[in-house]
Order: C-alpha cells, then sequence, then structure tokens
DNA sequence: AAATCTACTTACTTATCAGTAAGTAAGCAA
DNA sequence: TTGCTTACTTACTGATAAGTAAGTAGATTT
C-alpha cells in the first residue's frame, strides 16, 4: 500500500508534461514529496524506470476510460477525447506524447519502445473510432491531428 | 570573420531541434567543432544567449523568406511554408516552436520573450497569407495547425 | 613600433545530476 | 522470538553541467 509509490507517479508526470523529460530531477520529486532522493530510486532505480512506468499507467488509463465509453456512439467517444487534451490543455500541460517526442533522440530505450506502443494503441483507436462511426465523412482524420497540434503550438 | 561563430548557431540550433533545449550542452557543440568549451562561452556567455540567438536568426530567415516570396500568390506562399516544415521534419527535425515550447516554463525569461515573439510573426505572416488569397474558403485555418502537429506527432 | 582587439586556450570552480552502499524502524510470518 | 520484507534514511561517489579567470598568438589600428 505504497502511497508514496503513485504519489510519485502522479507528480513525475506532472514535471514530464509542464518540463519535460530533461527539464527535471529526482530533486524535484523528492522535495514536494517530503522524502529522500534514494527513496525515489528506492520506487524506481533509475530515471528511465520512472519514464517508462508513467507511460505504462498512461497507457492503462487510456484503455479503461476509452473502455468505458464502448457503448457511446462514435462521435460521442470522439469528442471525450478531444475533450481531454483540451482540458489538460487549459492547465497548461501537454500530453505525453507532445512532451516526449520532441526529444525522441535522447530518451532511453526502454522509454522509446513504451512511446511508441501507446503512439500505436491511441492510433488504432482513433481509427476504430472513425470505423465505426457510419458518418465516416463527417470528422474526417484532419482533426485529431489537429488537437494535437493545439497541445503544442 | 568568425565562421565559428554560425557554425555553433548552426550545430546549436541542430541540437535544439533533433534534442530539445535541455538534452544539449556546450560540450555538444565544442566537440564536433574542436574547439574548446570556453570558445562556445566566448561567442555565447551563457546558454540563454546562444538560445535566444538562434531563435533571433530564426526570425530574420523567416522574414527574408517571406519577403522573397512576396509576389507570389497567397495560396503559392503557403504551399511554400509547409514545405518548409515539411522537408525538415523528412530529416527528423522539429521546428523550433516545436522543440521548445513544451519545456517552455523551464526556459530562460529571455528565450521566452524571444519565443513568444516568434510565434506572434509567424501567426501574423499567416493571417496575412489567409486574408490576402482571395480563395479565402479553399484553405482554412485547419491546414497550418495540422501541419505543425506532423511536426511533433 | 606600440597598443589594442579578436578569437580563442588552459585550468579551474561550483553546482547538480543520477545512482549506490549500507543501515534502520516497523510490520508480518513461522 | 527469530527472521524476512517493505519503505524508507544517511552518506556518499563519479560524472557532467554551466560558467569564469587569466593568459596568448595573430591580426588590426594608431
Amino acid at each position: 500500500m505504497s502511497g508514496k509509490r503513485s504519489a510519485i507517479l502522479d507528480l513525475g508526470e506532472m514535471l514530464i508534461r509542464t518540463r519535460g523529460y530533461h527539464a527535471f530531477s529526482y530533486h524535484d520529486i523528492s522535495g514536494p514529496l517530503a522524502i529522500r532522493n534514494a527513496a525515489v530510486h528506492y520506487h524506481f532505480p533509475t530515471k528511465a524506470d520512472l519514464g517508462a512506468a508513467i507511460i505504462d499507467r498512461n497507457m492503462a488509463q487510456f484503455g479503461e476510460l476509452t473502455a468505458s465509453w464502448s457503448h457511446y456512439p462514435a462521435g460521442e467517444q470522439f469528442r471525450l477525447f478531444t475533450q481531454i487534451y483540451l482540458a489538460s490543455r487549459q492547465q497548461g500541460w501537454v500530453c505525453l506524447m507532445g512532451a516526449l517526442s520532441p526529444a525522441w533522440d535522447t530518451l532511453p530505450g526502454p522509454m522509446q519502445a513504451k512511446l511508441r506502443q501507446m503512439g500505436e494503441e491511441i492510433l488504432d483507436w482513433l481509427t476504430g473510432c472513425r470505423d465505426k462511426g457510419k458518418a465516416a465523412g463527417v470528422f474526417g482524420f484532419g482533426e485529431p491531428t489537429r488537437q494535437k497540434a493545439q497541445l503544442v503550438w
């Protein structure tokens, strides 16, 4: 029942999405949580472990959310999807993909793999979302892309 | 005269756009250019100075380019604009805005100011580009945004 | 010819980073 | 009650970061 572990994941995700992977350190986590640096290393031995765990949790959350929407019409599902990004954007956050991919070349291997996986999962869902809707012409593929743009621009 | 200065700017821009501001150091510049660390500090006393100079040069280049396009029709101007981003994207590069804005909160003040300025200049030009075209309905405002998306996604 | 400027160099400082080794208090399990 | 696990702690290491002080060879100016 480590409440600290999830608190580290929470803070870590916030830091990545507001500052970027290379612009935060374990100190930025241990300070606010009032624990020592090594305690963060206890839960996540390396920074890459932490980064990968954050992506994992994000993917799991995405899976749960979309599963809970499964009985809604495709258009509504898509609206809910974009709503999430718009809402976090208003907080000054950027999605994980938007925060991490610009520095792709500098990411540790395991994180690259997880990120790629997450990208595929989202794209698959988005594709399925479009295919399912009978009104396939109503929302073109331009819109999700446009949505993602706003997360960075 | 100082060919090194512009070589530093070239390499610095490449590093920012492929790795991000926080994922490169003066060592990554001095090494390939076969000069010492302090030589980079000679030209750009702080990393923020280097970053700001890179944004400055980018803005100047944008101004020169768009000026050289001024006699083309709006649609062609817009095509040339997107072409630049698509071409660099194929090299694995990201535009300066796309590379820097995710870590906005962590950027030194002077760089934030320059970046904001660059964003405004590009948006102004884009707006002018749209207004000038008689076929204002042909390309909506969705497309430039979509273009930017590809730079990150 | 002397002084100054440009474009560096060597050698250093200070700070911060990720990561590790070793120890410990509290809880549970046999 | 002994031993094992969990969730930390203190105290450190080695690497790398940005930045600086002082010196210098070569070109330019006076």
